[in-house]
DNA sequence: TCTTTACATACCGACGGTCGGTTTGTTAGA
DNA sequence: TCTAACAAACCGACCGTCGGTATGTAAAGA
């Protein structure tokens, strides 16, 4: 009864795990489908037997990437707490789920962010919103229930808190992207943050101060994982021969 | 002293014009150079002699529609007017100047949410942000001046409420795209409408109610000039051989 | 006359995708 | 157990299109 998947599965695999890696690293564009293929070591045909094509690769990238993220959250909805203590550990969990997956897989934060990346953010954040937001929705109806938050349409505003947060991913993100150029301030990051969760405070109705997102730590963590990207970026620079960074056409 | 100005600047401007027509068309990606020197008549050589590469000519396709939209947004600025006030018609501007300029200008609201466009939208987004929260920025500072909004960081509160925004226009654009599979049920676009102006208010710390940006006349030429873009497009659709509307690659 | 501008023409390599054919694995009947 | 029949997995040459480049040239201003 059951299905083979003895190669084939594995092969499947083997392809999105190399184009999570490239798709990050190089962006949706700048990977051809003959890198993909030649860090594989198989044929056109291999990768055209298993995917309709390129667009439907990053499809099944993003569908499996989701899956994962799913799984993590499932238990923050079956625990009994608070609203306001569930938003936090929705967006905890959201964050470990997309950064810690494996190592340099799609990351939300600094690789979506540059131009030839703009197709790949648009999709990401579209299944994400599709996926989750339905998600936040329940959070939220549980804080109208329980008094902690103020709102009339929990369905709307879910889309709308979750709409902010991708807005304050991005606006977290471009500070770190660009650390190399000029360090980051601690403070005016921090505000950055305060704002938008001050933000989805009162969008939510909720008493101000109540909402923490993240704590300190975390906030910590991002600041010192920038120094690492760097770090681990130029090594890839430096061997430029084997992996080149920008083959594409498309400049700017 | 004058820059000749005599054929060069009008060549590059037909460049131009027909660059903004074809990209809300057909999208970015999908119109390829011999497309737009083919409709126009000229050669490869005089396009790469005005522009660097095709990325330079959707960032002069860009600042030029910026500028535009400028020039309308000065008046609005001058007016001596409460910051409620202003904060609407610096909305009404933005529509009519993103909407209105020439026919078929690039239109934020239906084409750019292809994913074919993907690479439009983002860019677009940014280029409009850096240039607007500035003015956001000040209108939101007289608000506060006034006692009519409460809030602390004005700069960082106006790329959340111009966020806040963007995600408006998507929101409400989305279905207006999808008119032709199912109709548009005008409730259900109101309460999209006024969940986002909500969010808007209690943002700034005004009053609930005090915000409106549009009034119900233009949410009513919204939903007909739908109406408009569908028989247009099926209009050019059976006109296939001649205006091919999606002839690239990349499907999906 | 010399230089610069504004193009035209011919061409390049990389790309996404297709196609006919080959190998490998599975299953069922004699 | 051998084998015929079929299907899945894979190969690699090839195609048309793409963004971009190299080179040439006619015309206008200095």
């Amino acid at each position: 009864m059951r299905k083979s998947s003895t190669r084939s599965d594995s092969r499947k695999e083997d392809f999105l795990d190399l184009a999570e890696e490239l798709f990050a690293y190089l962006g949706y564009q700048n990977t051809s489908v003959d890198r993909l293929i030649s860090g594989l070591g198989v044929s056109k045909g291999a990768f055209y037997h298993h995917f309709k094509s390129k667009s439907d690769l990053l499809d099944a990238a993003l569908e499996r990437m989701l899956l994962r993220a799913e799984a993590q959250l499932e238990e923050v909805l079956a625990a009994k707490a608070p609203a306001l203590e569930k938003l936090q550990k929705f967006v905890v969990a959201l964050d470990s789920a997309t950064k810690q997956n494996r190592r340099s897989s799609l990351q939300i934060g600094e690789f979506l962010l540059q131009d030839a990346n703009a197709m790949l953010l648009v999709r990401h954040r579209r299944a994400a919103r599709d996926r989750f937001v339905p998600v936040l929705t329940t959070i939220i109806e549980q804080g109208v229930g329980e008094g902690d938050f103020h709102l009339d349409n929990p369905q709307l505003v879910a889309r709308v808190v979750w709409e902010i947060g991708e807005a304050m991913e991005e606006a977290l993100a471009r500070p770190l992207i660009l650390a190399t150029d000029k360090p980051i301030e601690p403070n005016e990051f921090l505000s950055i943050y305060n704002t938008y969760v001050r933000a989805i405070e009162r969008v939510i109705g909720a008493p101000e101060g109540s909402l923490s997102l993240v704590d300190e730590l975390m906030i910590q963590s991002w600041i010192e994982s920038v120094s690492n990207n760097i770090a681990r970026t130029e090594r890839i620079d430096s061997r430029t021969t084997v992996l080149p960074m920008f083959p594409g056409r498309e400049k700017s």
